[in-house]
DNA sequence: CTGAAAGCGCTAACAA
DNA sequence: TTGTTAGCGCTTTCAG
């Protein structure tokens, strides 16, 4: 094995194969205009002196980093983490690192963010933004000179996009409650500055207009993804005597919070409240009854984001930003009752 | 606002403030020897131009690329998520970014990932190595000229580590299920050539030891962290006759497979099979009836780990490696029940 | 086909 | 206190 004692660079390469560091660097980068005979000098040499290109110089030059920043509100979100699991695989094949950042659903940090890494720090950047229509991060993005790619977000500014279609998802799901004899829906759910938000109250709500059916506003709760806040509008929803007697929880940690509230006032699912969640974890086959859900795929969406950026990345600015809707799917397990009376 | 329309440079900002371009880098590195009245001209320049340093040059000459690299077998493993939001979160705070690798545990991904990173494009690195043994892995992390933080691995060179005490919190699980007249007991974990699965074997066999108490080599089962080697060796446990009254699931994954199983076999936890956990999951608390389970903090873990890297950094190579252990606690919540007739 | 040389943007001597 | 300049390691003309 080669030790690679001292930090060697294409100089000493070059003066071990005898070649001038022109040379090297041609072989390095697999010109073709190079002899046989000299690439294997050359070639040998690198291996002897276990010579590895710095990256920052050739960065410099290139003005590529072959990295790309990924930029979520909470990586150890499970569903984040999977969608960078999947963005890292695909570009990790292309010769892409993945550079990873919290905000924390924090603002300012989105927007100092987006500056720090505008320093020619990676080539591109696959963003979630907390608000879509706060000026500030609008102007951040605008600012930057590097492509985007939006993860679930719908902004004023036409850039490549992945979207999840979670209003037919949810439709889906209002329905099959209403099917079950559900009158009582409630609906609880993410802010609506941001598209998730919107799209689950959207569905909801439109599976109600076709069913011909009312529309209880303090039954839905839009607000936030949090569990907390799942916990929260659970509870308080479940305290009141004119409780619902299905809730949708619209995003995965909202799930959590909900079963948390749920357990607490000791009922039991899907007997005396019937539940729906979002997203498959491992809540949702490991329950007992397992979890019906509007689910989608978290690889796809990561593939999807990838093969955009890399996409954008070869074929430079001029493209039309790609827009892409990644289905979601709508799985019946075993949490909601079917009710036998009629309420109303 | 600012538009950067085009990308400028410290010779732009250098002109516009009719200084030279050792000034802005003064002015930029807060070198207090420039005078207030050209730290104001120069200021309003780099604002006025919109001026950003660029990150690849400044490396090169710095020789410091102000990012760390976090290598796991699988970041959308909740828990390596989590260690990866504390360490994002700490390092941020130093002005460090994160990149991360997956190497889903391929031995050869592991070794290549070493020299990709190896060339400047990092400053340290966080790793878990599949294999704590394999020649190849430790030729490559001695090859690499970059500080690196272990994870909860235990190898023959000596670097910074941080490791979880594994070993106590199994010993307490062990005796828990002992005094609750449990005699046959199973420990399903992963493989020996990490340390995790070393430990957990070590305490389960421990406590075995101090109880005086006989030990059933068929009722360990270590080979992997996978999901599906939970769910396959609870499978193979419970489908026997002389199946155990108790197991502990020794690794998060696990204990997902395990909880399948038992579903699958239509078995009751507790009144069917007992069992205990590791690490705290939605599963934990959410599972009914909640999961007892031996946890760690891992945002400890995480910040440990941030705090020697950066240590590390500032303080050079001299230092004495430094090896933190971190406590494990043992949770009891309501998945094991109590024997009454004593079974030897 | 190969070598020489000019930078990429920045920092850090060294001068002034 | 400020300006000048020599590189950091590499790529890429331009000659030869």
């Amino acid at each position: 094995m080669t030790q690679p004692i001292s930090k060697c660079t294409i100089k000493d390469v070059a003066a071990r194969a005898n070649v001038s560091v022109g040379t090297v660097s041609r072989v390095i980068n697999g010109n073709p205009t190079v002899s046989r005979e000299i690439v294997n000098r050359v070639t040998a040499a690198i291996v002897e002196l276990g010579f590895k290109p710095n990256a920052a110089a050739r960065s410099m030059r290139s003005n590529a980093t072959k990295t790309i920043a990924f930029v979520v509100s909470d990586i150890s979100n499970p569903l984040f983490a999977k969608i960078a699991n999947s963005v890292e695989r695909i570009l990790k094949d292309n010769g892409f690192f993945v550079l990873f950042a919290n905000t924390g659903n924090n603002r300012d940090r989105e927007i100092k963010l987006m500056t720090l890494l505008d320093v020619g720090r990676v080539d591109a950047i696959l963003l979630t933004v907390s608000d879509e229509k706060d000026p500030e991060i609008l102007g951040g993005i605008k600012a930057s000179r590097l492509p985007i790619v939006l993860l679930d977000r719908e902004i004023d500014i036409d850039l490549d996009a992945v979207f999840s279609d979670h209003r037919s998802g949810m439709k889906k799901a209002a329905e099959y409650l209403w099917r079950l004899n559900h009158r009582r829906i409630a609906l609880i759910t993410g802010s609506l500055s941001e598209r998730p938000g919107r799209e689950r109250l959207a569905g909801f709500m439109e599976a109600h207009t076709d069913l011909g059916a009312r529309f209880s506003p303090d039954l839905v709760r839009s607000g936030s993804l949090s569990e907390e806040f799942g916990f929260q509008e659970t509870y308080d929803l479940l305290a009141h005597a004119d409780r619902p007697t299905a809730i949708i929880a619209g995003g995965n940690r909202l799930v959590a919070g909900a079963i948390r509230a749920i357990r607490q006032l000791k009922l039991r699912i899907p007997d005396d409240i019937s539940l729906i969640g979002c997203d498959e974890t491992d809540l949702s086959n490991l329950l007992d009854p397992p979890l019906t859900v509007i689910a989608r795929d978290m690889e796809a969406i990561g593939r999807a984001a990838g093969l955009i950026l890399l996409r954008r990345l070869s074929n430079g600015a001029e493209l039309k930003p790609a827009k892409v809707m990644l289905p979601t799917d709508f799985i019946i397990r075993g949490s909601c009752a079917e009710l036998s009376g009629r309420a109303t």
